[in-house]
DNA sequence: TCACATACATACTGGTTGGTATGTTTTGAT
DNA sequence: ATCAAAACATACCAACCAGTATGTATGTGA
């Protein structure tokens, strides 16, 4: 067994874990179920992970962590109009859902709101993730105030958390009506605000 | 024993059942620690529902639909120019909320987020309290248009809809920071977007 | 006062949980 | 070839879970 082989295991766990958190929060997922569709067992997984909680950890770590960069931070980082860019990004990033997805709702969203009051470990880490997310979109408005193409009187960090919070609300009513078209409409009245930020 | 003591332990059964699913979410909650705080025994509970699902079905029912009308509905059915009802209302609930209850989150939301996606039962009632929410934003824009409050361009289902995902957007990200400054700031926005519906 | 339903109380069950103790195999450096 | 550590595998455990079976006390209408 190379070192690869043992790699590939561990990510192997965490990949089933990740689905086994998304669809059923943290504290009703299942060790069992993880090992069993994986094919690992119990002793592999207490050997990579000293616990469910830093398997949870590590969830956020890297596998939330990297589905962040790739949905939303690198896209962001395009250039060309912030305010554009800004709706380009989210347009794509609803497109790329699919309808299992718009039910299960956004993963980080999704552990934030089930462990943060009640586990400081995950909190930290999933606030890590919105302080980074939340900087992406700031970056946008503050270089779209020094092109000209965002109002000079808007407060870029407060806006930009505003922003944040109507994207994550958008995706829980949708997720809880299991409408896409509701997403869409719900969109539209962000896109609506982002409107007004332009010069 | 008379019959409003029989109701008395059913109203306790309830808080507790809605302090116990609040603080750790529907699966997670126990049913023993909900015995326990009350002092009723398991015999007496499996008398007023029949399931812990039908346990959780009536606190949605009763309990939250009813905090529901108190913090929102009612206070919504002022009359005055629309959009300072709105911001009124949404400052009331904000002030009204603990450091407890910001670390907490929307009871609402926290069920959507939690059970809509794995059980059609919770997903019902939900979505009919989330409707009521959404009709009572949604009339207050629609009289505002028609006493010229509010501008005629503006989608009132479409709005409203914005509306209600970005409060409980701004909850869920302060309920992750555990910061009633970042309520505060998230709320600002939402203010922001609020004035620009204005005539 | 009798009959019956309501409103509990107690003790228990089968299943699942995360976690552990103890073994075996594999790997890689010496 | 040897040896220690890494990478598993198997079997087990106590605690907890929702739910149930059975019994009892109490109120209420006839």
């Amino acid at each position: 067994m190379t070192m690869a082989d043992a790699d590939k295991t561990r990510l192997a766990l965490l990949d089933a874990a990740y689905e086994e958190i998304y669809r059923n929060g943290f504290q009703s997922a299942s060790l069992n179920t993880i090992l069993q569709r994986t094919g690992v067992t119990k002793g592999a997984l207490y050997h990579h992970f000293s616990s469910k909680l830093k398997l949870g950890y590590t969830v956020v770590d890297e596998i939330i962590s990297h589905k962040l960069d790739e949905d939303w931070l690198t896209p962001m980082q395009r250039t060309g109009h912030p305010i554009n860019i800004l709706i380009e990004v989210i347009q794509q990033a609803g497109q790329k859902m699919t309808r299992e997805e718009i039910q299960l709702g956004c993963p980080l969203n999704n552990l934030a709101q089930e462990m943060s009051p009640i586990d400081p470990g995950f909190r930290q880490r999933i606030d890590l993730l919105y302080r980074q997310w939340h900087q992406g979109i700031e970056r946008l408005l503050i270089d779209g105030q020094q092109s000209g193409a965002v109002r000079s009187t808007v407060n870029p960090a407060d806006t930009a958390l505003f922003i944040l919070a109507s994207i994550e609300g958008c995706l829980g009513i949708a997720k809880n009506s299991q409408s896409i078209d509701e997403l869409k409409r719900c969109a539209e009245g962000l896109f609506g605000y982002l409107e007004t930020l332009r010069s």
